[in-house]
DNA sequence: GTAAGTGCAAACGGTTTGCAGCCTC
DNA sequence: GAGGCTGCAAACCGTTTGCACTTAC
């Protein structure tokens, strides 16, 4: 047991541009999007095989998944540490923050209030600088 | 102009049947979820009109509703000025919170960071108190 | 050569919608 | 009795899955 072969992942054509083409976009996009993004460059690949790609990624810890209200999923890469986002609604940029004191807070009301385990979830949105210049 | 006929707004029998539900249940419920408990209770409803009434009353501002990870959305009776939620992520139970401070954090970080118009999603899941004892 | 990865298309699960009939006001 | 409301079923839409085929290693 406990083989050298660990490493059961292959670099392939599709995993690539779906990797790529998230580094260069910046900021949280959906998985159509992507595919559309991808098929308009001339990339072949199914919708399944992005979503898998994408959810490899997220398990990995790659990307950072975000459920918009309406349900859909956005990805974006990005660190693995604990932090939130401030995103334009208008262009899906993103800023990566985090509150130390956001943290405290959330632990401190949630104890105070009887309840363990406490995880919280959070986003910001707006319109950013350029966004708003555009208008 | 400005007739007195603004109450367009019908006491259907599933109307009353599902805003009660909701009354009662104290926390967070899905749409199927409070359909199926509807019918266990003898009341005849199609999702259909669970799911018009529960948006109708999320617009009046009657009903919070909320995104799980999985894309479903919940609904909870509750006041309609903003705040957010502590919420068990075993039995559903809800605790409404607000941080004045929050607030504040929320609004200064987007502005340092060049955005308007900022509006922010924040939710604190955990194990209440009585579902701890529970196991 | 073997098993991970892919594509397609069908299945899924939550939600919405079109429309004929019902029932509140 | 007019129009909001309901029920049903079909349509939707994002996502997942089964399966035969391809391809990286």
């Amino acid at each position: 047991m406990t083989s050298t072969s660990h490493p059961r992942q292959r670099t392939t054509r599709q995993r690539v541009a779906v990797s790529t083409l998230l580094a260069e976009a910046g900021g949280f996009r959906s998985a159509q999007d992507l595919h559309d993004a991808l098929r308009a460059r001339g990339v072949s690949v199914g919708m399944a095989t992005v979503y898998r790609n994408l959810g490899l990624m997220a398990e990995l810890g790659e990307v950072d998944t975000l459920v918009r209200e309406d349900g859909e999923t956005l990805y974006r890469r990005c660190s693995d540490v604990h932090h939130h986002h401030l995103i334009c609604r208008q262009c899906g940029r993103a800023v990566e923050i985090d509150g130390p004191a956001l943290e405290q807070w959330a632990i401190a009301v949630a104890t105070e209030h009887g309840f363990s385990d406490v995880t919280h979830q959070l986003e910001l949105f707006g319109r950013c600088a350029t966004c708003q210049v555009a208008d």
